[in-house]
Parts: structure tokens; sequence; C-alpha cells
DNA sequence: CAAATTGTTTAGCT
DNA sequence: CAGCTAAACAATTT
């Protein structure tokens, strides 16, 4: 379950062992002896991904579609497991996800100021990078990991829903006040997912995901595969407006 | 239970 | 070679 605001969660879940000491290592996707004996020094975040940061070198994890993880006690099959760090307080396990080793120099090459939920996000950047693309549908823009980073399918549809945006809207059509406007609720949409996701709420919460009827106007909403990417939108024809 | 899915990378084509 | 698309991969839910 793993767009920009459960991996903020889970960061949240992984700080008790900044500080502390790798024990021990498992999972075969990287080489464990490299970071065994290492002190964690900080986790940074950029969009969907996760960076566990220790001298010269970093872990990378991103949970893809299916990822998962736990904290202290696994529960899942070892089949799944990909990456265990243990720790003096505990353990952290990572399933389903890929996993590399990387140099903090690369570090360096990250704009991040393309996290939407970063406190140096840059809503002005994102929308010089969308003009960029006039002819590029919003729906898509919104998926893009290097405008929009950590943005991923129900924000999309949520944040259009709110500034009531079709998805298949070309970027050159929207007025640019629609334009600020969805730029904004991208971030706030995500802050609210957080705050649902960790309330337990946030299924009950959606208004257009996997919802049948329109909340404003009670027509049926359409659901259709959109823009290059071909991601599912959920949209009201009456309430949402194709530019 | 078949189908769909909160995502990304890569092979292979034009 | 740039640009695009289809395929591959995965586990859980409906």
């Amino acid at each position: 379950m793993p767009e920009g605001p459960v991996i903020l969660l889970m960061k949240e879940h992984l700080q008790k062992f900044v500080g502390e000491k790798v024990i021990a290592v498992s999972g075969s996707e990287i080489e464990g002896s490299l970071i065994k004996g290492k002190t964690l020094k900080g986790i940074k975040l950029y969009g969907k991904q996760t960076y566990l940061i220790f001298d010269e070198i970093n872990i990378r994890i991103h949970l893809l579609m299916f990822g998962s993880y736990e904290i202290d006690k696994q529960t899942k099959p070892t089949d799944n497991l990909k990456l265990g760090l243990s720790f003096k307080s505990g353990k952290a396990f990572f399933y389903t996800c890929s996993v590399k080793l990387l140099p903090n120099s690369f570090l360096e090459t990250i704009d991040w100021e393309a996290d939407v939920m970063s406190e140096v996000w840059n809503p002005e950047k994102a929308k010089t990078k969308m003009k960029k693309n006039p002819k590029m549908m919003i729906c898509d823009a919104l998926m893009d990991q290097d405008i929009f980073s950590g943005v991923g399918n129900i924000i999309k549809n949520e944040a259009l829903f709110r500034t009531t945006i079709q998805p298949e809207s070309l970027i050159e059509n929207i007025p640019i006040k629609k334009l600020n406007d969805l730029i904004s609720e991208a971030r706030n949409f995500s802050f609210d997912f957080y705050k649902w996701k960790r309330e337990g709420v946030l299924r009950k919460k959606f208004q257009v995901y996997e919802q049948k009827n329109c909340p404003t106007c009670r027509k049926p909403l359409n659901k259709k595969m959109t823009g290059k990417s071909k991601r599912t939108s959920f949209y009201c024809e009456t309430d949402q407006k194709l530019f």
C-alpha cells in the first residue's frame, strides 16, 4: 500500500533505529557484510523511496506495488522477505520490494524539491516542469515521479476530483488558477491521506477512488484507463471539467 | 475464484 | 538513437 504518505509513516516507525548499530542482516538482495556493524545515521525519503543512510553508503528501498514492512515481529513468510535488519532495540523487515545499495554521492543527484510531502517541496518548480509538457494529460503529469514524487493513483484521482478537473485534460488547456489549485491539492490530499491512514479510516474517506457515485451529484462515476500510463481514473463527467 | 491493483523497470519495437 | 509500448514481476483483496 505504498504511496508517499505510507512511506512517511514507515519512516516514523523506523526512526527508533537511527543511531543504532546493525547487528545482523538477512535477505539476499544486498551484500550484508557491507552493512553489518555500521550505525544507521539517518533516514531520507524521496517520494516513494526510502534511503537508510550509513557512512559512505545507503540502502534504497522501494515497496513497488505490493511491498510491505514490519517492525520487530516477523509474521509474514520468509519467502517474501527481501531485507531484514536487526538492531539492539528491535528489527525491521521489508517484503516484496526493491532493495539496492548505493553510494551516498547518489543522494546529491536527487531533486528533493520534487517530493510533494517534503518541507522543501517547490510548487513553482512543478508548474514549470508541467508547462514544459503542454500536450501531456494531467493524469500522467500527476503520476510522473519527476514532477510529483510520492503521488500515486489514489492521490491522483482524489486531487483531480477536489479541483474538479477531468483526468484527460491537457496541461496547456488548464487555466493557471486551476493548475495552482491542483498542485496545492496534490500536497494537501497527501497529508490528509497520511492522517487518515494513521487513524485507520483512509478507505472511508475516498470520494471517487473505487467509489460508485459522485459525492456531489450522486450520478455514477466513470471508471476508465487514462493517459499514457493507462492507470485507472475514477471521475465524474458532470462535476469534473475537461479542459 | 478470476480479476484487479496504492508501481517501476526493461526488452523490444518503430 | 530517441521515443514509445508491452511485458514482466509481485501478493493481497474483491
